[in-house]
DNA sequence: CGCGAAGA
DNA sequence: TCTTCGCGG
């Protein structure tokens, strides 16, 4: 059940940093995030992000790591956090929990066998977002000046309304819903080392002669985080029946199948429930606050978070003059 | 999610 | 050639 069939049918094209330069992205907070939770666990020791009182908050140096990458490269980062979360999403979110439930106990299994590396390699899929966690880094986040935006529903569908209505310039996700979203034009590996590359929307339509309501029901037939696809249909056939019929109805009629709540879904992805607005493009980070938040308040040893608080303090102090000259 | 193996 | 399945990350 997941939606990388889009891949075979997104029009993606690698993109260069310098080419971004300027630029605002609408970040689907919930995926960078987990990202950078995700590897913090993995590499660095549960004592490092552990405070006296038992509390988990890697996520605090997944961020410190995570944003020079933007400031760097003069990106400005517009943190995009998930509000309600659509019921059509619980059979998804019920079998992530039953897969972090089967790793965190072969994680424990392995800390009692002694493999401390396995062990942690394990405790990296069993993460989740904790309150705590969100708390702490929309904080941190409040205190470098970076934007947030709340959605009232799914983060995916406000980043890709907001780069469809020009208030940024890319959605930045992982993965491919945003394209179903409408979003012009998404980032995608913007967390790894190289380049990232870009997936355009017009000239994924273009390339399979769809409209973007056609996408949409390609996308469902194939399968989403809301709904089962239809076995046997992949990406090609999906296109091939869409053209073919013109609609997720005529492909459903001919071919004598059916789709739980495809009609929500196709709602769900048309006209997703979204808000507009506005920020602040200009980023003046209070670093000795930051600093004081994450190793004092939050008892991170400062080593863990210091390179990436100067990388932050450079890179800003670099554009700060930019503005200027 | 990406990838490789296996079945259709 | 396309889809599914299962694993590692």
């Amino acid at each position: 059940m997941g939606n990388a069939d889009l891949r075979q049918l997104a029009a993606i094209e690698p993109i260069e940093f310098s080419e971004l330069a300027g630029a605002t992205v609408a970040i689907d907070a919930h995926n960078w995030l987990y990202r950078y939770l995700t590897t913090t666990v993995k590499w660095t020791s549960d004592a490092i992000y552990t405070t006296a009182a038992g509390e988990e908050v890697a996520n605090l140096v997944g961020v410190v790591q995570g944003l020079p990458k933007f400031f760097e490269h003069d990106i400005t980062p517009v943190m995009v956090f998930d509000g309600g979360v659509t019921d059509l999403k619980t059979d998804e979110i019920e079998q992530r929990r039953e897969q972090k439930e089967k790793a965190a106990k072969r994680a424990k299994e392995a800390r009692e066998a002694g493999d401390a590396v396995e062990a942690a390699r394990l405790e990296s899929r069993t993460q989740r977002l904790t309150d705590t966690i969100h708390e702490t880094t929309r904080e941190l986040l409040a205190l470098l000046d970076v934007p947030i935006v709340e959605a009232p529903a799914e983060g995916e569908a406000q980043a890709a309304h907001m780069a469809r209505t020009g208030t940024v310039d890319y959605a930045g996700s992982e993965d491919y819903d945003t394209l179903l979203f409408g979003a012009p034009r998404t980032l995608r590996d913007l967390t790894s080392k190289g380049d990232p590359e870009c997936m355009a929307l017009d000239a994924t339509l273009d390339e399979h002669d769809l409209t973007w309501e056609q996408l949409v029901d390609v996308g469902i037939l194939c399968g989403t985080d809301f709904n089962d696809g239809v076995s046997g249909i992949g990406p090609k056939t999906a296109v091939k029946l869409v053209g073919e019929h013109g609609d997720l109805w005529a492909v459903l009629e001919a071919e004598d199948a059916y789709i739980e709540n495809a009609d929500l879904v196709r709602e769900l992805f048309v006209n997703p429930d979204v808000t507009d607005t506005d920020f602040d493009p200009a980023i003046e980070p209070d670093l000795d606050a930051a600093r004081t938040y994450v190793t004092d308040e939050w008892e991170i040893p400062a080593s863990e978070v210091e390179r990436g608080f100067e990388r932050i303090q450079e890179s800003v102090v670099q554009s700060g003059l930019d503005r200027w000259t």
